[in-house]
Parts: C-alpha cells; structure tokens; sequence
RNA sequence: GGGGGAGUGUCCGAGUGGUUAAAGGAGAUGCGCUGUAAACGCAUUGGCUCUGCCUACACAGGUUCGAAUCCUGUCUCCCCCA
C-alpha cells in the first residue's frame, strides 16, 4: 500500500484505495493517454511507473491510448485552445506510445485499449453523456475559469472533453485511475459519470508534474524541454547533464525513487544520468554514454561513431572546390546562410582545427577523411565517393 | 443579427507612408568561461550561386515616386450587445 502511493499527491477520496486494496479482487487500474504527440517523455513515466508499480502487484492495468479523444484536445493546463493533430499522426502516434510505454510495462498482463471503441457512439448515446452534467460544472475548473478572465476562448469541443474522459472509465470499469495533478478535474469527473452510469467511482490518485530540463517548466514537448524516452544515449545523457542542480532531486526522487546522492553535485547527475539511460536502454549504456559525453565534452574530443557524409557534388566556380557553407547546410539540415555565419563565428573546425573565417571554399582533398564539426556537438565524417 | 477590435519574423511583441530584413524580449545557435548541453559574458538569429541578389509584416488587388503602415475585397480570430 504504502508503496502505491509513494511520492503521490493525492488520493481520493481519502481512504478508498486502502479498502479497495483490502479486497479479495485484482483492482482495474486505468491510465490514459492521447497520441497527441509522437514521443512518450521523462515526465509522462512519472505516472507510467506508478501504473507497472499497480501492475506488479497483482492489479490489473488498463492502459487506454486515446485516439478520439486526441481529436478533441485536453484543455488541462492550457492557456489556449490546442491545435489538434490529424487523424493520419494520431494513428501512427499511438502505435508507437504504445511501444514506449512497453518499456515501463509487462505487455503480457496490460490490457491495452482505444477509446475510440466506444467514443465513436450514436449522436442519442452522445446526447444521453451530455445529459449528465452541467455547462456551469464544466466550467468550474480552473484553466477555463483562467481563460475566462483572461478573455481567450475555449473551444465547445474542449467542453466536452472530460465527459469522454469520464465514459473512458465506464467502459473499462475503472476502480482506479492515475493521471498527473493537472488532470484532477478530468479524474474527479470520471467519478461522477461512472455514478451516472450505474457504477461505483473510480477512485483517483494523482502523480506530481515533472519539471523539465530547463528546471522551471513542465517538462513538454511542445516547450521542447523534455527528455524523449526513446531518445539515444549519448543525447540523453546529455539533456539530463544540463538539467539544473536544484531539479535534480525531483528527477531522482520521481524517476528512480531514490534520494539525490551525497557529494559533488556533478557526480549525483552522472549517476541519475546514467541510471536512467541504462533504464531505458540497457544495462551499461549508461556508462557508456558518459564516457562518450566526457570524451565530447570534457575532453573536447569526436566521438566514437559519427555519421558518414559524402562530400558530394557542392562544387564551386573552380573544379575540385567545395562550397563550405552548400556541404555544411546539407549535412547538417541547417541553412547555408546559417552555414556561413557559423563559419564567419568560429563555430566549424575540422579535425578539431577551427576553419578560417573567410573559408568559403575548400579543395575536395582538403576535406575528404577529415572530421566536420558545427559546435560542440556536431559531428560527420567526411568522405569521397567521387574519388 | 448589430457594434467594436485584431491578424508582424520560431514565439511574444513594437512599429502606423520614406536610410533599414523591421525596436525590444523570449527561445535557439556560436564563441568565451565552466563539474555540466548549468550559471554568467559577448555575438548571431529570412533565403540564395553573398562585397550582390531575392522573398518578407494573414491573403488578393489598388492608391503613391515610395506602404507592414492608406483604400477595396476575401479569410481567420477576439470582445460587447441581442
């Protein structure tokens, strides 16, 4: 019990759960998400866990990928209306959460749904989920009461969304249901409708909002501060390098359930680093990351596997030439415009040697089988197939 | 249905006929520094075959020597009244 609620902000109503624990039946434990996006991240694992940690214990998880309602937008937290995706990303996008959330957990026992199985209801089922509430309830929440004031509108469509929210949890028979704080409302509404329908509520249990990368806001995508589950090594390691010190308790205490390390601040980061890549990859990629990032960053050197580029056909006036900024902006997906300021900035070297200022163009020779890098970062490995 | 207001670069947001890719901020990127892709400082931030050229201030026309700034129409959005 007391590991079911570990780091949970709120349960309600207040002792629900511990009885429904008590009981001889397996709970249905019920976590949604909609494939509005195509990545799950750091933050949505927060809630992801807790649901494995429901599932280890015997309970039965029901993971709802929420097609339909993605075509409608969660107004939870938001300012503004959302712009909402099309049918042809929400499709390819719960294929792949479904994937990624298989990292966290035990397919065989996780009953996966989508709600568009039941939302796509005859327009009198519609009505008859409508009559269940009121347009003053709706609105009571806090983000509409916000935009109200504020005067920006809120779509009829939103109005809608936690009704749906709410029948997700009929349909599966939810005993439970985990969300993160902002989705309190939603949760608490999905009581009243199982009421409605003949079912005992749900009880809710609520996950705190993880902070993203740049240690002030929640970590989102949309706010591009956020750690991709699937995202490489190397890159992860590095985004949780840059995470401010003051976050990194939070991270520890939210992703790994463990307290921050004693000692220099650096070496706690490594470890949370480290113990998350091998998490979502595997075992001892963790460290192999981190001597990539030392090599990279702390040794300022190239790192071990760098991508292959062909030098191509960027040819300048003069045969054998290379238009630098041309070669730069196609292998790295930037702008030759952009390409020439960083050049004009210092900002390209080969072989780790910074290239002049004023080198625009450089002789084929000169650059087949050298090491091109933009920043710090950066990295191809030059080649001539021509040759 | 009536009245009022708004649409500017990645985002926010100045600008209301005349050097100018268009103040400022955020973000991003580069350099320096650094335990860090943190913090801080400086710089850059439309595109291109780049000492010049092209495209830009919702869209389409128009007025003018000259428009993001004026006019007309279209589209979208917001507010108030009903």
């Amino acid at each position: 019990m007391s590991d079911l609620t570990r780091n949970a902000v709120e349960v309600l109503p207040e002792g629900r759960l511990a009885e429904q624990l008590a009981g001889e039946r397996p709970l249905r434990v019920k976590l949604g998400i909609d494939p509005t996006t195509a990545d799950i991240h750091l933050g949505h694992t927060v809630v992801l866990e807790k649901l494995a940690a429901f599932q280890r214990e015997g309970h039965t998880v029901v993971l709802i990928i929420g097609d339909f309602t993605a075509r409608v937008g969660d107004p939870s937290g938001r300012s503004s209306t959302r712009p909402l995706p099309s049918a042809e990303e929400i499709e390819a996008n719960a294929a792949s959460y479904q994937e990624q959330a298989f990292k966290l957990l035990d397919r065989e026992r996780t009953e996966v749904r989508h709600n568009s199985e039941w939302l796509r209801m005859e327009p009198e089922a519609l009505l008859g989920l409508m009559a269940q509430t009121t347009v003053a309830r709706l609105l009571e929440r806090d983000d509409f009461q916000k935009r109200l004031g504020a005067g920006q509108p809120i779509a009829a469509l939103e109005l809608l969304y936690p009704l749906l929210q709410g029948y997700d949890s009929v349909a599966v028979e939810a005993d439970v249901e985990l969300g993160g704080t902002d989705q309190k409302f939603n949760l608490l509404f999905g009581r009243d409708i199982q009421g409605a329908y003949g079912q005992p509520p749900q009880s809710i249990l609520t996950m705190p909002i993880l902070v993203g990368t740049d240690g002030v806001q929640k970590m989102s995508k949309s706010l591009g501060n956020y750690v991709g589950v699937t995202d490489p090594p190397e890159q992860m390691f590095g985004k949780l390098m840059s995470i401010p010190d003051p976050a990194m308790d939070e991270y520890f205490r939210l992703l790994l359930d463990a307290e921050t390390p004693a000692g220099p601040p650096n070496e706690a980061k490594r470890e949370l680093a480290r113990r998350l890549v091998d998490r979502f990859h595997s075992e001892g990629t963790g460290a192999a990351a981190e001597a990539q990032f030392n090599q990279v960053f702390v040794d300022r050197g190239v790192p071990d596997d760098i991508e292959v580029w062909e030098i191509g056909p960027y040819g300048g006036s003069e045969p054998g030439v290379i238009l630098l900024p041309q070669l730069i902006g196609a292998g790295f997906g930037i702008s030759s415009s952009e390409a020439r300021r960083l050049i004009k900035q210092g900002g390209v070297k080969l072989d780790g040697q910074p290239v002049p200022a004023d080198a625009l163009q450089l002789p084929r020779a000169d650059l087949a089988g050298r090491v091109l890098q933009v920043g710090k970062r950066r990295f191809l490995q030059l080649v001539d197939g021509a040759s």
